[in-house]
DNA sequence: CGTTCTTTTGATGATGCTCAACTGGGGTGG
DNA sequence: CCACCCCAGTTGAGCATCATCAAAAGAACG
């Protein structure tokens, strides 16, 4: 991979911009084949979800542009004002709040196929930041674009609804997690989670790579690095995972899946 | 008030039936002026905001009934299939969920103007029980005619998808109370939120009742009731709060605003 | 190759849970 | 009408879990 990435809430470094003029960098990935939706490999997990081809070519034609956003920076920020969504193309995210205290928390991981935005529609503004854990690319989707595509498509307006639908879904089984599971639960069904989303889009439900900080993983799951931390080192003692850094296994998803639901616990 | 209730999921009683046949009901509420969504109290909060007469009217048409709950039986269940949303026209619900250990995660309590259902839209089964507080009436919105509805109504579709982005965002500051509040602040940003919902409703921002048990206070929190109770008689002690029962009086909203917002504590 | 950041591990302590006993209000039946 | 019961809530004592503080070890980066 030798891509060079542009942030856009910061600006972008000359070095960059003389390896690749911005105005010719934006034709490039508009005219490039493989940023077509169907010709996009998350398609089937994407908005363009059971779209046909003609359909497919609608909403390919209002997604503004394919953006890139360099690891830790932000794609949008609170109070940003809202006028697109974004599907990701590649690469992850993580979408945290602030509290009045200053601490932050961070609301979910978001990996390719998924899409960020969908909490600033209910004000025009966004309720959360989205920060690149890694280098990654988003499609650009104005909303209000898309708003009149749906009288057109409905099949894109019921998986839209999906879409949203699903992530309210996936935010009460965070308030379960963070509501009534023991920190050993949490983490289990954290790594169960991850396991199965990767599953879902092709690659290795045993073996991935954490892309986010043991302190982002804590506190997403209201623990502390040190927790999370003292947890890893348990597992691995049990013998349920195998972890060097980042790079994690797992070797015995059965019971993963039974201390998640709080079937089993460790010594 | 002297309603008859009549609950879905628990048949309804001989006694009951003595009084208002079913039939008669049902056709009873659905004539009845007050039932349409331009005569409803609520039609600012719930679906139809910011609809004209002629586009309130097709709503009205699609709505199916008017249906009654008796306070303690469910509205839907988990697994129940999705057919409609439904607007709380009168009194309170909780949602829950049941997690695979057994014990329950009450995810969320709802009030007039509040849509319900929302979740299910994913899989096209219901992803919660809703139970309510006390006897209640919603309105019943079967969520396909609504969808068609759309095609006819962008502000409908429009604001359809505010409803449903504030549901995201209710959520995720729940995140952010499970995740890291301490439990004072938990309970007091619980007391905020009631009364800032209640005081939209025009009702007093003061003064209110729960409608809800301890337990299920405890339970939305991630606390026990015993962590309830406490609070309850510390913030007392401290003349935050009035306390009788159910009834309830905020005495000092800025402190117990300090105390969400983690600026302040109490001895 | 040193600096810096992240992670690990250990020791201690506080917050909130568990268990238990008690109180009070509301409904029921004698 | 009163006595009783039952359930929801309150209060107290002890304890477990996880946070905090501290320090060392290991990666990552220039």
């Amino acid at each position: 991979m030798n891509l060079q990435y542009i942030d856009t809430a910061i600006p972008t470094t000359p070095h960059l911009q003389a390896f690749e003029p911005a105005a010719r960098q934006a034709d490039a990935v508009t005219r490039d084949a493989a940023a077509r939706c169907s010709a996009c490999s998350m398609h089937q997990l994407c908005l363009p979800m059971g779209l046909g081809e003609l359909d497919m070519d609608k909403l390919d034609k209002i997604i503004g542009r394919r953006r890139k956003v360099t690891k830790d920076s932000h794609l949008y920020r609170v109070g940003d004002p809202f006028t697109n969504l974004y599907a990701i193309r590649l690469g992850h995210f993580k979408t945290h709040q602030i509290n009045p205290s200053g601490d932050q928390q961070v609301t979910g991981f978001q990996m390719a196929g998924e899409l960020l935005g969908l909490d600033a529609i209910s004000t025009d503004r966004h309720h959360c930041n989205a920060v690149a854990l890694e280098d990654s690319e988003v499609c650009e989707i104005p909303f209000s674009r898309l708003e009149s595509l749906f009288g057109e498509i409905p099949t894109l307006l019921h998986h839209f609804h999906r879409m949203m639908s699903q992530e309210i879904t996936r935010e009460q089984s965070v308030m379960l997690l963070l509501g009534n599971m023991r920190a050993e639960q949490r983490f289990a069904a954290f790594l169960i989670n991850l396991s199965s989303r990767y599953s879902a889009r092709g690659y290795s439900s045993t073996e991935f790579q954490l892309r986010m900080t043991r302190e982002e993983i804590g506190n997403y799951l209201g623990l502390t690095i040190e927790s999370i931390s003292r947890l890893l080192s348990k597992f691995k003692k049990q013998g349920w995972i195998r972890v060097a850094n980042r790079e994690l296994e797992l070797l015995d998803q059965p019971t993963l899946k039974a201390v998640a639901a709080g079937m089993q616990t460790c010594a």
